[in-house]
DNA sequence: TTGTAAGCGTTATCAC
DNA sequence: GTGATAACGCTTACAA
């Protein structure tokens, strides 16, 4: 690593001929002269001096930083958490650190630990480790899963999202519902979607069917669940909602495997509201559709503004249910026809 | 922002009753007498002391932090990559400091002056704007396009990788060939993918044909040319490349609509190796796989290790040809049946 | 081995 | 308005 040295303060005012405090004052826009003003940013120019932020938060204690830590992101929902955190975090002067835990709930602590030496000025999380040790002295808020009694957590609504997939799929006529889930081993805000879900069901007097299997066993349990409900071609069920748009995706496969018809014979109704390429027309299921964006704006600004008075401990933003070609509403294949 | 100040090695020394330099040293694998480590390390815990990594760089000159520039997390591709580039750069002690920049070519210059100010120990970056101005001071490396005549370029084999895709669509019976792109209004390394095909088609005497249209005006177009050379349903072409997975995906929407038969008619191969959901055992289309994760270690590496004697200033790597339902070779759907 | 002190690149508080 | 100078939290000679 030949790093070239770069210039400092003092090299510009050593050219300029100016004095130290006039340059911070230049970079820091106090006023001064117009005629020095201006000798200082040609010097600057010619030197080719960019400020150093840290030497600066030495002395300021704000790094304008923020951390987000993630399990990754290849999955597409944490890709577009990223995305929208990072340009909400832009949008404020902010820069991101991105730390990467790959679901390990130790490297979500050894995450924590790493960026608060990097005297981030804030974190956001997006974790799984109940026994998660946070810095006191570091802003915090959460994504999905409450952290700690005072750090607030941003999601989704989940239990009305829920409600909201049980309801759609009566409308789009339904009767006969099953829902499908694959789950942590923590539990979180996600945990709601299904009580939602079961919650208008009985409300509503529509029959209905709840499997959870854990995330270890993969998806084999749900094809052999499909199949012995599958008698001559005939599915016992007509409406699937899935707690993940990559659930949903699968039992899509696999019912197309076992000559069942979507969205003819089962509409299905997924969670998250994933796009393919990222491509905001290219839906990819039926799917509660997560207000990622908003969250992002929540997740930032919450994390900015502490110190007000009472911070909220959860806020939960609204879902949008979102045609995907899972059911018997018109998806228009908009990405195809119209741009 | 009320944030609290949080203890420092001054503080640490007099909680342990030691020097300040003895502190140091017992955070930086200096010998110190067990007696007197103990007591620091102790004195740390008591107080929650974490080192602050940025007054250290202000001494040693290096922040152990590196900016990964990339339009956005929110293709699959890009996030791939951040998830990859990122576990590289944590695996060597690094940290990232990751700037979005949405394919705005102002946005790209204005990053890389924004991780300057950080400080940042060396740039990768994924931009398109061709005049880009870097910081001579800082290492950098570049990913899929050319940025400087001294800063190295990871990419693809593209060219090789057009090849490839033109060579398994004849294996697998296609005989009459399309190579279809939308494409950026800047060159770069993929343009090579078309070279690469029309070489291989030339060379093997398989008639071909090449469509390529700007990316400002959308999917329509394509549409457009697969109705002209649809006749009663049977095309003209029984194998079409598109230069990415995304393209691929459309086109296979498109001909299905026009009720044409995907790989029974027509088979097709895309670019990235995009997988769903970010899933590994969920490819989309059949497609010519990036090795992303080895273009990530590369990067890194060789971001790195900047000072050798000559760097390389383009570096392909091997691409790998996946079955992926769209073309008549066996596509296992493991992620229904084995896990 | 341990303590002392200078200095890294800034900002902020003074006099001028 | 401008220029010294101390201080931020740390590393690193150098002295003890």
């Amino acid at each position: 690593m030949n790093r070239i040295k770069s210039p400092t303060m003092k090299d510009v005012a050593r050219e300029a001929g100016v004095s130290l405090g006039t340059v911070s004052n230049v970079f820091n826009g106090v006023s001064v002269s117009p005629a020095y003003k201006e000798r200082v940013e040609e010097a600057a120019k010619k030197l080719g001096y960019t400020i150093n932020r840290y030497a600066r938060g030495l002395k300021t204690s704000e790094t304008h930083v923020i951390a987000f830590v993630c399990p990754g992101t290849d999955h597409p929902f944490f890709g577009d958490l990223t995305n929208y955190i990072n340009k909400a975090l832009a949008d404020r002067g902010y820069r991101m650190l991105l730390a990467v835990t790959q679901f390990i709930p130790d490297m979500e602590q050894r995450c924590i630990r790493l960026v608060s030496e990097n005297k981030v000025d804030g974190i956001i999380a997006l974790t799984y480790n109940p026994e998660l040790q946070l810095e006191e002295s570091i802003p915090f808020v959460s994504i999905d899963r409450q952290c700690s009694p005072t750090a607030p957590c941003v999601s989704s609504d989940n239990y009305s999202g829920g409600q909201l997939a049980a309801q759609k799929l009566y409308e789009l006529g339904s009767r006969q519902l099953l829902f499908l889930s694959i789950a942590p081993k923590i539990s979180g805000e996600p945990d709601k979607r299904r009580y939602g879900f079961e919650s208008w069901c009985r409300a509503s007097h529509v029959p209905f069917e709840s499997v959870v299997i854990p995330d270890t066993d993969g998806f084999r349990p749900f094809l052999n669940i499909l199949k012995a409900r599958i008698r001559d071609g005939k599915p016992d069920f007509d409406g699937i909602f899935c707690n993940t748009d990559k659930l949903a995706y699968v039992i899509l496969r696999m019912l197309k495997e076992l000559g069942v018809s979507v969205p003819g014979q089962v509409q299905i109704i997924g969670y998250d509201g994933i796009n393919m390429f990222g491509d905001p027309a290219m839906p990819c299921v039926s799917s509660i559709c997560q207000p990622v964006r908003e969250m992002a704006e929540t997740a930032v600004s919450t994390l900015l503004s502490r110190g007000r008075p009472s911070m909220p401990t959860l806020i939960c933003l609204p879902v949008t249910y979102r045609a995907g070609g899972t059911t018997r509403d018109r998806e228009e294949l908009a990405y195809i026809y119209e741009r």
